[in-house]
DNA sequence: CTAGGTCCTAAACCTAACTTTAGCTCAAGA
DNA sequence: TCTTGAGCTAAAGTTAGGTTTAGGACCTAG
């Protein structure tokens, strides 16, 4: 059972569905940052769990853990977030989300056109060249309409 | 420059803008057969340009490499794809999207009654958990929205 | 006070989707 | 003919997002 002085990892890792090994390697990549016990063990705030929740959600929606860490920037890291601060990250992500909407929307409609056709004629394809297909060099795993993992998300709000 | 022979691996790489290590990943992977010739050399038909180019654009879209073999089992290995042939897979193609921007779209609306009320009250909330949140055990890379590379998609036209 | 459940770290392993490297053969132009 | 580029194979490396394992340390109920 959790004290006054913060929460177990175990605890933790109960409350939101997720391995324990998932949230140390959370906090490897600073998506949480837990203090330690006199016997070196972590404690997390209960706060923790909903920002965890908030990464579980984040990852259905495709984005990666340095993308929602620039998410989580907009939260405070010391006191409790409140309610209006889960608000204003809440916006900054759908506006993301929107926008990844609609690309996929948009390819669809391409899609009608392109092959949908039959034609598939390339040079002049909308799918096979959609703005960017220059970039993506390198070894690693490929990544869902352009989105790089190492660009962490502004949190643009209020300075 | 290509003969009547079949075109070689290096020409397709310039064609497609594909890595010629990537066009033989992606033979040991089903997804094109080339022969070879006197020399042991690979040798791919002019229509593997589209269907390297297909592969690219249901890539984009978030497919995995299962998925889109999956895809293209309805286009004829042996005879080169008609245009009636790709309207087809395009056709099938098209309506694995239109659940994949739903399913996005319905939890993106989702997000406003959940977080962006600040609440995110765990048990009852519908992002949190979408259905079916108890498969993904084990290892590796997590998958967009519950897709799993392992299923082949089923080409679903007429026996 | 001790047995067992938690927790710790570091390192190795895993998958998808490729690339890189090493060492060799094939092919084509000067 | 010779040399250089293109191809070939097999094996190892890479990245993201974790899990598994090994070998200890902590802590809490009985």
């Amino acid at each position: 059972m959790p004290q006054s002085a913060g929460i177990s990892i175990g605890y933790l890792a109960e409350r939101t569905g997720l391995a324990v090994s998932a949230i140390r390697y959370y906090e490897a990549q600073g998506l949480v940052e837990p203090w330690r016990n006199a016997g070196g063990q972590r404690r997390f705030q209960r706060a923790d769990i909903r920002r965890l929740s908030f990464i579980m959600i984040a990852q259905q929606f495709g984005f990666s853990l340095p993308q929602i860490r620039g998410f989580l920037k907009s939260l405070p890291g010391s006191r409790t977030p409140t309610k209006d601060d889960w608000a204003r990250i809440s916006e900054n992500f759908r506006s993301h989300l929107d926008q990844r909407i609609e690309t996929l929307v948009k390819l669809r409609d391409n899609l009608d056109g392109c092959i949908g056709c039959g034609c598939l004629s390339l040079p002049n394809c909308k799918l096979y060249n959609p703005e960017d297909r220059a970039a993506q060099k390198g070894q690693g795993p490929r990544y869902l309409m352009g989105d790089r993992p190492e660009t962490e998300m502004a949190a643009e709000n209020d300075p």
